[in-house]
RNA sequence: GGCGCCUUCGUCAAGUGGUUAAGACACCGCCCUCUCACGGCGGGUUCAUGGGUUCGAAUCCCAUAGGCGUCACCA
């Protein structure tokens, strides 16, 4: 049988990072087993619906590289894939339970049904409809309005097999019986659910664990539709650490939690992918870590999975697309990082200089107008800034060489300032004046920066300030040691 | 609260009766070095607790505790 799996959000227009890691995970589960990949759109919530949400959730997916293969606009064999458009469906099966005796439909008034009342299993209301007689159900239901629900047992346990968990059971004394279409027509998640995965003919479904207690309402859903059951998987959840060290469900507190924010942020959307996959799941026999799609389907296997939570940890995804950055040519980088630069002004053509320079100095995009706002505008700073220990770097030694540097430097023709000449020339300096290169360097970089880490060293900062910028800026330095 | 799921370094985690309890992030130290970063080398820190079972337990059983989830005409 071909492997079938789905991802069947609803549309809220944000997409949480669990929610793509389980798409990702129902994706790659499929792809790993040649099988198939569902979007499916679970909109029947009309009080919730936000407009163009799927196409929202497409362009996410999408940016993720996780490709449907069926879906809406995307077409397919079992469609439509959203659920408002399959009204029809659900209300012939719902006839068709009512027929059986397994359902019922409810024509209490909304009131008194949400009305608390001790006698839950009829969800706060009298158990007398459940003993309607299905003709006398059908004439009524042409005239009043009305809610289907199911006949739940009133005893003994429902039980099913989760791949990651094992065998699950629930006393079926807890389960009331549940609404299977709502008044308004829609159908419930439940039910719709069961409904859709069956006639999809999905195989295995991966959702996340807070769907474990309330599948034994689906298991008897099947059973009274006499269809046979797919594999259930559910995943546990991804957890924010907060400040004070507490550990809860990831949500806004926590900083971004959407694919969308991560990606502003200047996370690239493979490096993401490539940690949220890590993050509940990790390849047998393997320490690798960084992954491509392709190496990531290649290495999926249901077996990996945690059952525990995890934490979502932002130092780690940091890293992981600094490895991506890293791993980039320079023109790629360049152009990727260019977006967060801001407004470069005469800048603008050292572009290519300066994000190579940022490449391995950066973990995300958005550090980037902060690391090079010293090129822009030159920080004030203290002399205490020409204090550098290792090197035994101090003000005096500042203005002792930089005098020197700058008639150097002035000497020096428009068409040679590059970085390497700069290093030659100063270079040669050093040596003929019998100075440390580290000690003689600092107060050059200090005084044409204002900065005590800066990307890049002090030819390469000049090159890139020019030589005018650079000269202005070390005379105004020197000025101010006094 | 009832029910359910979970519990190995701070975090992600390997491990399925006998291991010096992998690896990664973060942290610390050294090296490299025109600062910082990159890169290289090295280091510390872990089996929630209490009972069993066993020659032997992170691994099996029970209890306790803690975390999370769920009890909707939301998904």
């Amino acid at each position: 049988m071909k492997v079938r799996t789905r991802f069947a959000p609803s549309p809220t227009g944000y997409m949480h990072i669990g929610n793509l890691r389980t798409a990702l995970y129902a994706y790659l589960f499929a792809k790993k087993n040649n099988g198939d990949f569902i979007l499916r759109i679970e909109d029947t919530d009309r009080a919730r619906f936000v407009p163009d949400a799927v196409d929202f959730i497409k362009r996410t997916l999408k940016a993720a590289n996780i490709v449907a293969d069926e879906g809406p606009g995307i077409g397919g064999a079992y469609g439509p894939y959203v659920q408002s458009e399959r009204m029809e469906i659900y209300k012939k099966y719902a006839m068709e339970l009512i027929e059986k005796g397994a359902a019922y439909p409810c024509f209490c008034d909304e009131k008194k049904e949400s009305a608390a009342n001790e006698d839950k299993k009829f969800g706060g209301y009298n158990r007398a409809c459940r003993d309607i007689p299905p003709e006398e159900a059908k004439a009524r239901m042409e005239t009043e309005p009305f809610v289907v629900r199911q006949k739940m047992p009133l005893t003994g346990e429902t039980s099913y097999f989760d791949v990651l968990h094992g065998a699950i059971s629930f006393n079926n004394e807890e389960l009331e019986d549940q609404i299977l279409l709502k008044r308004d027509g829609m159908p419930t998640y439940n039910f719709a659910n069961v409904i859709d995965d069956h006639l999809m003919e999905v195989t295995h479904i991966i959702r996340g664990a807070e769907f474990i207690t309330s599948t034994p309402k689906h298991v008897l859903l099947y059973e009274a539709l006499g269809w046979e059951t797919p594999a259930f998987i559910h995943l546990a959840p991804v957890m924010g650490k907060a400040d004070d060290g507490s550990v809860s469900k990831l949500s806004k507190r926590h900083g971004a939690t959407s694919f969308e924010d991560l990606v502003n942020m200047g996370y690239l959307p493979e490096a993401i992918v490539n940690y949220v996959a890590l993050l509940g799941w990790n390849p047998k026999n393997s320490t690798q870590e960084i992954f491509s799609m392709d190496e990531l389907i290649a290495e999926f296997s249901l077996e990996g999975l945690s059952k525990s939570n995890s934490v979502f940890d932002y130092e780690k995804l940091n890293w992981m697309n600094g490895e991506y950055l890293k791993a980039m040519t320079d023109a790629e980088f360049s152009k990727l990082a260019k977006p967060f630069a801001g407004d470069l002004g005469e800048l603008e053509d050292n572009w290519a200089k300066i994000s190579a320079l940022l490449k391995t100095r950066i973990s995300k995009f958005n550090e980037i107008p902060e690391e090079i706002a010293f090129l822009r505008e030159m920080p004030p700073f203290d002399a205490n800034l020409y204090v550098n220990k290792r090197n035994k770097v101090t003000p005096d030694f500042a203005r002792e060489i930089l005098p020197g540097a700058i008639e150097l430097l002035e000497a020096i023709p428009d068409k040679d300032w590059e970085n390497d000449k700069l290093y030659e020339r100063l270079n040669a300096f050093i040596t003929e004046k019998g100075y440390k290169k580290g000690a003689a360097l600092w107060p050059v970089r200090i005084s044409v920066s204002g900065k005590a880490a800066t990307p890049g060293g002090a030819t390469e900062i000049l090159s890139i300030l020019g030589k005018a910028k650079s000269l202005e800026r070390m005379k105004n330095s020197l000025e101010n040691l006094g």
